[in-house]
RNA sequence: GCCGAAGUGGCGGAAUUGGCAGACGCACACGACUCAAAAUCGUGCGGGUAACCAUGGGGGUUCGAGUCCCCCCUUCGGCACCA
């Protein structure tokens, strides 16, 4: 017998053995057999592993493993999400080019994750800063363009004073850079953009495809994209020709308008002050505004601060006349820029007209107001019936809406419109370390895409690393001066690179056939293995990644190069790894290095504590003494079938079948139908887990309380828990395998199956409740009817006794389960 | 402020369809083995002498509620002047 669980010597050795035989080497298309692709988020080389990754990558092993083992034909790539900011500080910092940092970081963390023994096929590894990856970002960028779904434009953006360089709106935290928390402030550049706001009606509605999808994701993409109904409204400047138009959810108010307020940014603003007396002080106003943080301007408790402009506009519908004002809370990117005050049913607008002394009009009364005239102390934003507002009054407000946006329209005063909060997706990044955007601009022929023979335009590698807030590659001669595709002219290469977020929006297509060097992708293959059944990941992805990952499949849907229009089937989001009740993290110096776990414990105990401490959902707290709780019970596992491969022939009877044999049957089979439905049905790992280790317990008692055993059932036993076993501690159960004489890898054995016949027991332990507290227990046959059962309990001196003086009111039977007896 | 999730022993967590609250593990205590310790094996382990009380608090529905309904509190996540 080896008395030793010994990891260090087991687990590289078979991780070697899987290696050379090809073990996890992704079959093509096999028809004969159900495809089932197992995806985690590809990691950011940052150079070491953490326990995060850890746990995402323990999981989907998991899934892949037992899937594989199910009979599926399972795809389980990894790769580098190897574009990013912190490769190029790292060459500013010390001098080391991003790409050998970033190659140096992938060995690294390769070799940290085979340590761990996760079942990739590693010839299908795609990194996303070479050429053989990068030429395919940039071919789909040209996609876009072609079909007028990339663009350029000047806009006021945001730019991270920190990471030199604009952001888009999703990366924007609480008007802070999400990378480096630095405050974004506003820039005018021309930037490329992708038109995602072209399907943000789709991602909207497609969200109901998302059956597989945490509902908390989907409702923050809901949120993200934000869709409101309302109307359009011309409001024409008194005394010219000239139309302001705005935007409004609630056309049911227009009566109650007594003010319009624009954005301080709008060009109109200029054009109608110029030349007045109010045009020095609404300059001052304009400069304001631009030199306060996003944050300071954008947050509701900043009090409302605006200033009159000296002209009026015409309300359409009844012909008054409303001063026209400039104010910091009216965003200049959302709807129009203008926005009418209603300040009865709008609180800001409400707060803003009390601190300026304007009219306050009620158009829609509030329950238990009986005074149309009635002074409001805030805004009644609810419904209500319509005063004050000449045709409709006495309509339900609801009603008004449709009606006023209808009457508007027939009128051409205005027309119902659908706004989105979701904006255009900022792309460009004035950094070196990214995808090339693949356009150059000649004098003649203006902007032009490179063609797809040109591909890839290559990042050049001689290049200086300086935070300047322009891309380093515009100071790199050899890379921005080239010749115009079109007319061969003298023409200049643009200079920024793409946002990563690109590259990582379509990885998990390439991965469907990473080799191919003459494609993208190879269509068929991606329509065999797409979409992912199984994505896992950090619910920090919730709206970036997952909703380009979702607007780039749509693109390539309606361009015809897929058959599938949403890319993840089913999403898991895990929880945090937590130490102390707090994030692990470097600044709080409370991280657990994963290369130190494994080395002391092994990668099957690190697995297996991170799979047993919390359902996969929810955050997790790390406890080196659960760890230790891990390791303690490989080892029960191991001393339980080591002594079983030794004591085989002591204690055995084939033909008897002994009451402990029968229960030993049966919670092998339990435990079957329990950890299949755990992984399957629910991802509950961590009560699958507890489920094997329910069965050692048995195992044990019943290896020493019984000296005469049924071999078949013994050796079926054992072989069950080394099979199940074998997705959560992989190298301990391959090794205990092949110790029980088998030569081929338990990791291509089926998932056991199991026998519904073996789960049956003859007697089952009742709960005998007066009045719903628990009384007495007692066994009795499981196949006995209710009424038997009910009949039975009552006959019991036990529970005659307890009746003794009590009136019984009702019995409630639950077969197999309880007998609640009702009395008075 | 709005949206969402969660609150169960000393700790991590379980209870899958309204049916024995606390599975499994950790920690702790005691015992066996040992010269001793570690490891291992075994026993106990929500509170209370008990009747009973206990799943954040308060109501309700039900024969029966951690689970369903209403109100409130706390923590965490997302959004935050989006007209």
């Amino acid at each position: 017998m080896k008395e030793r669980y010994d990891f260090a010597e087991i687990e590289p050795k078979w991780q070697k053995t899987w290696e050379e035989s090809g073990l996890y080497r992704v079959g093509d298309e096999d028809q004969t057999k159900e495809k089932y692709y197992c995806l985690e988020m590809f990691p950011y080389p940052s150079g070491d592993l953490h326990m995060g990754h850890v746990r995402n990558y323990s999981i989907g092993d998991v899934v892949a493993r037992f899937k594989t083992m199910q009979g599926y034909n399972v795809l389980h790539p990894m790769g580098w999400d190897a574009f990013g900011l912190p490769a190029e500080n790292a060459a500013i910092k010390h001098g080391i080019h991003p790409f050998k940092w970033t190659i140096s970081n992938i060995e690294n963390m390769k070799r940290q994750l085979s340590r761990l023994g996760f079942s990739y096929d590693w010839d299908g590894q795609v990194t996303t800063c070479q050429p053989d990856y990068y030429k395919w970002t940039e071919w789909l960028f040209l996609q876009f363009y072609k079909n007028g779904l990339a663009y350029k434009k000047k806009a006021a953006v945001n730019w991270c004073p920190g990471c030199v360089t604009v952001l888009a709106n999703e990366q924007v935290v609480n008007g802070a850079c999400e990378r480096c928390g630095n405050e974004v402030i506003k820039k005018d550049l021309a930037q490329w953009f992708l038109k995602i706001t072209d399907y943000a009606q789709r991602l909207l509605d497609d969200i109901d495809k998302l059956q597989g999808w945490p509902d908390k994701v989907k409702i923050m993409q809901e949120n993200w994209i934000g869709r409101s109904e309302g109307a359009e409204v011309k409001f024409r400047i008194d005394g010219t020709d000239e139309v302001i138009t705005v935007y409004t959810t609630r056309p049911d108010t227009i009566y109650g308008v007594t003010f319009m307020v624009l954005a301080p940014e709008l060009p109109l603003v200029e054009k109608l002050t110029k030349g007045t007396p109010y045009e020095g002080a609404v300059q001052d106003f304009i400069r304001k505004m631009q030199t306060m943080s996003d944050i300071d301007r954008t947050s509701t408790e900043t009090e409302k601060e605006g200033l009159f402009i000296g002209q009026f506009v015409i309300n359409p519908m009844n012909g008054e006349k409303i001063p026209l004002f400039i104010a910091n809370y009216v965003l200049i990117d959302y709807g129009t820029g203008c926005v009418m005050g209603v300040p009865a049913h709008d609180q800001r607008d409400f707060d803003f007209a009390t601190k300026y002394g304007l009219q306050i009009r009620l158009v829609i009364m509030p329950e238990g107001v009986p005074d149309r005239y009635a002074q409001l102390t805030q805004a009644w934003e609810a419904e209500g019936i319509m005063v004050n507002s000449g045709p409709f009054d006495g309509q339900d407000n609801e009603e008004a809406i449709k009606n006023i946006t209808k009457y508007m329209e027939e009128k051409g005063l205005g027309s119902f419109q659908v706004n989105f909060r979701l904006r255009d997706w900022l792309i460009s990044r004035q950094r070196y370390w990214g995808a090339p955007i693949p356009i150059v601009y000649c004098d003649k022929c203006g902007e032009v895409a490179v063609p797809d023979d040109e591909l890839p335009v290559y990042l050049p590698t001689d290049v200086e690393f300086k935070p300047t807030g322009q891309s380093p590659l515009a100071e790199c001669e050899s890379f921005v001066n080239t010749t115009c595709p079109k007319c061969g002219g003298p023409a200049k290469r643009e200079t920024d690179t793409m946002d990563t977020f690109i590259c990582s929006s379509w990885y998990y297509i390439r991965y469907c056939s990473p080799h191919d060097d003459t494609a993208a992708f190879t269509r068929s293959k991606v329509n065999y293995w797409m979409p992912v059944e199984q994505y896992i990941g950090g619910v920090e992805h919730a709206i970036l990644h997952l909703l380009y990952s979702r607007f780039f499949t749509k693109v390539l849907k309606d361009q015809g190069l897929v058959d599938f229009d949403e890319p993840f089937t089913n999403l898991l989001t895990q929880g945090m790894v937590l130490k102390d009740g707090t994030k692990m993290s470097k600044s709080k110096g409370n991280t657990v290095s994963p290369e130190e776990t494994v080395a002391q414990y092994g990668a099957d105990t690190a697995r297996l504590f991170i799979l047993f401490a919390a359902p996969p959902e929810r955050d997790l707290e790390w406890s080196d003494a659960g760890v230790e709780g891990a390791y303690r019970f490989l080892n029960r596992v191991w001393r339980l079938v080591y002594s079983y491969i030794d004591g085989l022939n002591e204690s055995v009877k084939v033909e008897e079948v002994s009451p402990a044999d029968k229960e030993t049957r049966r919670l092998t089979h339990y435990t079957i139908k329990k950890i299949t439905d755990d992984i399957n049905l629910r991802f509950n790992f961590n009560t699958a887990i507890s489920a094997i280790m329910e069965f050692v317990n048995w195992l044990y008692l019943y290896r020493d309380k019984n000296t005469v055993r049924n071999s078949v059932i013994e050796a079926e036993a054992v072989n069950t828990l080394v099979t199940v076993l074998a997705p959560f501690a992989p190298h301990a159960a391959e090794e205990l395998w092949h110790e029980l004489g088998y030569t081929d890898s338990i990791h291509k054995q089926p998932w056991p199956k199991y026998d519904p016949a073996a789960l049956v027991q003859d007697e089952v332990e009742i709960v005998v409740q007066v009045n719903g507290k628990v009384r007495d227990r007692m066994i009795i046959p499981a196949d006995i009817s209710k009424e038997d059962m009910e009949k039975f309990v009552l006959e019991q001196d036990g529970v005659k006794k307890l009746m003794e003086g009590q009136q019984i009111v009702k019995v409630v039977g639950v077969p197999k389960k309880l007998v609640n007896i009702v009395v008075k």
